[in-house]
Parts: C-alpha cells; structure tokens; sequence
DNA sequence: ATAATTTTGTACGATACCGTATAATATAAG
DNA sequence: CTTATATTATACGGTATCGTACAAAATTAT
C-alpha cells in the first residue's frame, strides 16, 4: 500500500472567504427577506457567480440557515458580554440594548432590524428546522440571562420583588421588542432613546 | 336628460364576501408568509378563481394591505378594550397580553403569531408603505396607551416611580415580545403563561 | 511538462407564478 | 323576451428564479 493521499490544497483556490460571504448573505437576506432574495442576488453583492455558492454552501435554504447560525452565535456572544461586565442588571440591560440597536441601525440610514426577528422569524410557521432554531436560541438565551442574572444580580433581583426567570424573560422581550421596532425604519438615535427608556423599567 | 342611472345592483351578484375573503387571506398569509403566498393560495382558500380576486381587491400587494389594514383595526381594538375596562395596570396588561396568546396560538396547535410581526415585518425593509403603516401603527398605539395610562392609572404610574411614556414604551413592547415568541410555535398553554410571567413586572 | 483536481463563469432546461384575455354565466333593466 | 351589466372560470403569455451541465481556468502532484 502506498502512502494516504492528503488532500493537501489540490486544485483551483477559492477565490472568496466563507466567513465574508456569510456576513454578505445576512446583509442581503435581511434587507430583502428570504423569499425575495435570489440565490444570483448573494452571488452578484459577492462579486462571483452561482455555482461556486452552490458548490460551497449548498441551495439556498442551507445558506440561509448557515447565516442564522452565525448570525445567532454572535447575537449570543455580545448579549452575555453586557451582562458579565456590567456593575447591576439595569445597566447590563442598557448596554445590551444600546449594543442591539448599533446593530440594527447604521447611523443616518434607516434601521433594518435583526436577522432572527424581521427575516427568520417569519419562515418559522412553515420552516421546522427553523423554527426549532430559534425557539431553541431563545430558551437557551433565557435559561442563560436566568442563570447570570441568580448568579451576578441577586441583589437587583430583590430590590426588584421577582424572581431571575420573570426578570430574564422581561429582558429577552425587551431586546425582542426593540427588534422589531427597528424594523419599522426608525433612526439608530431614536432607537437608541427607546433603549434605554426601556431599560428604565429595571430601575 | 333623463334620470340618473342608479346602478342598483346590476349583474351577476357575487359569490363571496368580502370580509370572509380578508379574513382567510390573513390566515394564510400568517402561516405562509408574504412571498410564499401564491395568489392563487388564497383564491383556492376561499373556493374561487383568481380574476375573481383580481377585479375585487387589485393586485396581491393591495390585498395584502387591506388584510394588514383590516388586522391592525381589530388588534387595536382589542387592545384598548383591555385599557377601559381593566381596575389597574398590572391587570389590564395581563388582560391584553392573554387575549393576545390566544389570537397567536389556537388550543392544542403550534402557534402562528401575530401577521404584523410575523408576516408584514420584514416587508417593511423594502416597501415603504408598508413600513409607514408599521410604523405608523406602533407610534399611534404607544401614544393612545400612554393617554390612557395617563389618564385612567395615574396611581399605579406614580407607585412604579415611572413616567407614562415609559410604561406604555414597555408595555406594547411585552405584547410585540409575546408575538415574537409565539411565531416559534410555542402551544398557547405555555404562552399564556409567558403573558403572565411578562405581567408581573408591572406589580 | 503532463496529468489530476478543484473552482469558475456561461448557458440552459424546468418550474412556478403573476396578471390578463376571453368566453360563459347570472342577474337587473327596458 | 331582449339587452345591458357584472361576475365567474378556463386558459394563456410573459417573466423570474431555481438548480445544473458543460467547458475553460488555475493550481498541485508526478
């Protein structure tokens, strides 16, 4: 027997990164939806044509859902950041929601939201991988803020009179509340104000 | 000249009603979505061609509007029933959010959610009417909520240390949460209970 | 250098859907 | 009864998009 083949690096290279096409298509699908995005729409905004996306990620549902998980493991990433560094639970809620509305609006243009809530969010009813995704990212973001909130609040938590779950969920509605607000188009400094009128209530 | 032409009700009278019309297209555009909603879906929904469609409501844009249009009536109805009637604040919000779980979620099915969070959404990224209905909608809806929150809860506004401006921001962004979590299909058991949950922060 | 391998772009077939033209049907008016 | 009017259903043309077949291009291994 001769040695294994290593693959190595055979063949023509790639002339793209994955991880840039990714950020690309979420930029793509969030602007127009997925319905209404065109698998060639992605290949044109990337500069290359279709069946190297075809070759690479698959038709367009698979790089659909690849973007959402990307997508969701960054969401995850920056939402526990506020609640580990932040002094209490009203100021780790502001920060989150400021960090979430930099996110949904470029200054001086109108907001286009989140990519869970204003374009997954409505393939859900037909869609059971995605669905299961997301009710997935969000019981796991609850159990989490739960979680963090017992551990690093508890003070907050009953200056405030209710438990660590009611206060997780009141915050994970809070983001998902401003989410969809964003999608309505407004200014990144007004949803900015509604941001931390809403954290408010944690006060 | 002779008498004016009272067109009475000349021809052939039609087969369907208007309103049942609306009414299935909402059903079907909230568990298809916008896109995926085939103008013909609908028609075979309610047992009738598409010309009959057509010459009635316009285009699949302009039935859709009048279906957006005819929802965020009742739902804003519904909505203030709740702010009337209820003895306070913490009641009334629990109120909404219940009848709303049970709009979102019929017993013993996976919930669809709400059509203008879950279906007209992400529409709004690339139409403008329909982000200005959205828009305008939340704006109208927060405005007659902090009114009435004003006017008729003035004590429970003074004991939570809030302004009515900020509890009526919170307030329908409980209900617009709730609408998020019940397009991932959550059964209206447990979203009722989330309703209840989200409630508490008003005690 | 030659062969093998992988990616790339053009071009294509198949399918689905939109919106409408056309003719038949059902009612009111003369 | 005949005419005018409005709705209905079938059928069709045009368009867009999906996913792929094919050959050219770019790189590694022998």
């Amino acid at each position: 027997m001769t040695n294994k083949i290593v693959p190595g690096q055979r063949g023509r290279p790639r002339s793209f990164d994955e991880a840039e096409v990714l950020r690309r298509a979420q930029k793509v699908f969030l602007e127009q939806g997925f319905e209404a995005t065109s698998y060639e729409d992605i290949a044109l905004a990337m500069g290359l044509s279709k069946p190297s996306l075809y070759n690479t990620f698959g038709d367009k549902t698979a790089l659909f859902e690849r973007s959402i998980t990307n997508y969701v493991d960054h969401a995850r990433e920056q939402i526990m950041a506020s609640f580990t560094t932040a002094p209490d639970l009203a100021e780790a809620a502001k920060q989150m929601l400021l960090a979430a509305a930099d996110v949904y609006a470029e200054p001086d243009k109108p907001s286009t939201g989140c990519l869970l809530v204003g374009t997954a969010l409505p393939g859900c009813a037909q869609n059971e991988q995605l669905r299961n995704a997301l009710s997935g990212f969000i019981a796991s973001l609850d159990a989490d803020l739960e979680k963090l909130i017992a551990e690093r609040f508890g003070a907050d938590v009953r200056a405030l009179g209710k438990t660590a779950r009611e206060l997780s969920l009141l915050i994970s509605g809070l983001l998902f509340s401003l989410a969809v607000r964003a999608r309505t188009g407004v200014t990144r400094r007004k949803l900015r104000k509604a941001a931390i009128e809403l954290a408010v209530i944690l006060t």
